[in-house]
DNA sequence: CGCTGAATTGACTTCGGTCAATTCCTGTGG
DNA sequence: CCACAGGAATTGACCGAAGTCAATTCAGCG
């Protein structure tokens, strides 16, 4: 338990948790599991009773059309909780694959819910950043919804990129790419034949380097510029969320003002405040 | 502060409230404003320190693409929390249009912050409906990549149809629509030219009438069958929040209790349950 | 060293976009 | 009550980006 968690180190990027919200973080999270890449770890449809948090690789949640089609809708990196889209039922809402090596924490969901009544600060941060991950998604409905397949392409790369940058560490512009041009066209909507083709134009004009399945992107900031591409996960807001505080005041109606006129973040100084880290 | 609140309603729709819960949903609730049909609520990148619950009419969030081209994201019914994008960031991440004649309740960020303190069941079932909104625009990105314009038009349709059934009370199958051919491309990614041929082609085939701005689905049960639409609005699970009550019974795991036992929600007996209404 | 799945490439098709001309509606003002 | 203006919808002719089909080529691997 007193290991370093992925979800507590996603979190603390946003904000300075306390002690005893970092302990609860670490102790949410069971049995570690592994998996192999392209293993399935959920099938759409299936029962679940539990989220999963990625500490070490990272996946994709897809779902297959009636006609024999595939729609790849996100990716996972490290710390990102997944199968949150099936919390709203009682089955996964997609098949969460791995693409690399992987290994997950499991975190029960009625764990994950008693998360927010012991620690609401944490409920509100979970919100918040599950409404930058809504948005990410919204860029990509953009992206496919109107735009070509050349400019879809390189958006996901960036958006590919700037994520394994964060937990990977990368140098910045070059990493590996274990995904096959069908899985990309999946995510973007295109078909394996033209995903080829755009990747052609790309490094034709000098934009990608490709070796395999290690991307160069040549100038970050330019094809940035180029396609519009905007990284919404190394920011989330917190300067809405409610007091670290003691319970407070609970009664809710009388008045709707905090409990102490410390608004934000932390405002406790029984709890001492770690820093960012 | 004794009126029906929209919030209200949608959350207890999902899961029987206390009236403690429910005092705290309608206090929340602030000034009442009254927008127009086309009126512009918030603009993309817009500052905005609060949300917005509808209590009557619709509107649409889209994002403008640099080359002039526009995305519309989602649409927002009674009941809906607008502009959950923005809660990320302090500023707005789309614009966000009235379609029809629209009322509005203010809702500070600052105050859902502590919406999610006061009542932190609550706050996961807001999770808990976030969580099935990033469903349904996983859907749309589905659709939206991976078929056809007739089977888009045909499934946005369907699924505004099944969103205003809640909220008007529709007899199930003809509804107005206030929209353009030019705002139905741009929600599914398609030209208006394009949305005039589809709709055209669904009007020949007998799947939908239309006399100006009333459409009918002829036969709602087919028509779903015929494009896989699911609504994922009618049902959030619930059976992963915490328990309404008293604090404690921390069980969770022996070791990490939260620091001081009390916390969340005030949880006493004497808060009745309400039925489900 | 051969197998197998992935990637590439070419020829051809097609769905949806573009452009532009009508037509239709609706609201407005005479 | 009618004429008219202007946006929305419809329709046709044409174009082009992406899909389809299929043949190679390539790369990793037992």
């Amino acid at each position: 338990m007193p290991e370093e968690s992925p979800l507590e180190a996603r979190l603390s990027q946003h904000l300075p948790l306390t002690y005893s919200e970092r302990d609860a973080l670490r102790s949410l999270e069971r049995r570690e599991r592994l998996y192999q890449a392209g293993e399935i770890v959920v099938h759409e449809g299936e029962e679940t009773d539990k989220l999963y948090v990625v500490a070490s690789g990272w996946l994709h949640g897809s779902v297959q059309l009636k006609g024999g089609g595939r729609q790849v809708l996100r990716f996972y990196f490290v710390g990102d909780l997944t199968t949150t889209f099936s919390i709203a039922w009682g089955r996964s809402a997609a098949t969460l694959t791995a693409v690399s090596a992987t290994t997950l924490y499991e975190l029960p969901r009625q764990a994950f819910g008693r998360l927010f009544r012991d620690h609401p600060r944490l409920g509100a941060l979970l919100y918040g950043v599950s409404a930058s991950e809504h948005v990410a998604m919204a860029d990509r409905l953009t992206s496919v919804g109107r735009t070509d397949g050349i400019t879809r392409i390189a958006t996901l790369l960036l958006d590919i990129r700037s994520r394994l940058r964060v937990t990977d560490g990368i140098d910045g512009a070059t990493f590996e790419l274990p995904l096959t041009q069908q899985d990309l066209g999946d995510a973007v909507g295109l078909t394996k034949t033209h995903v080829s083709r755009s990747l052609k134009v790309l490094a034709e004009a000098g934009l990608v380097d490709r070796d395999g399945k290690i991307i160069r992107i040549n100038d970050v900031e330019r094809l940035s510029q180029m396609v519009d591409f905007q990284d919404r996960h190394s920011h989330v807001a917190t300067d809405w969320l409610p007091p670290y505080g003691s319970n407070g005041a609970g009664e809710a109606n009388g008045s709707s003002k905090p409990a102490n006129g410390s608004n934000g973040a932390n405002g406790d100084i029984r709890h001492q405040v770690l820093p960012a880290e």
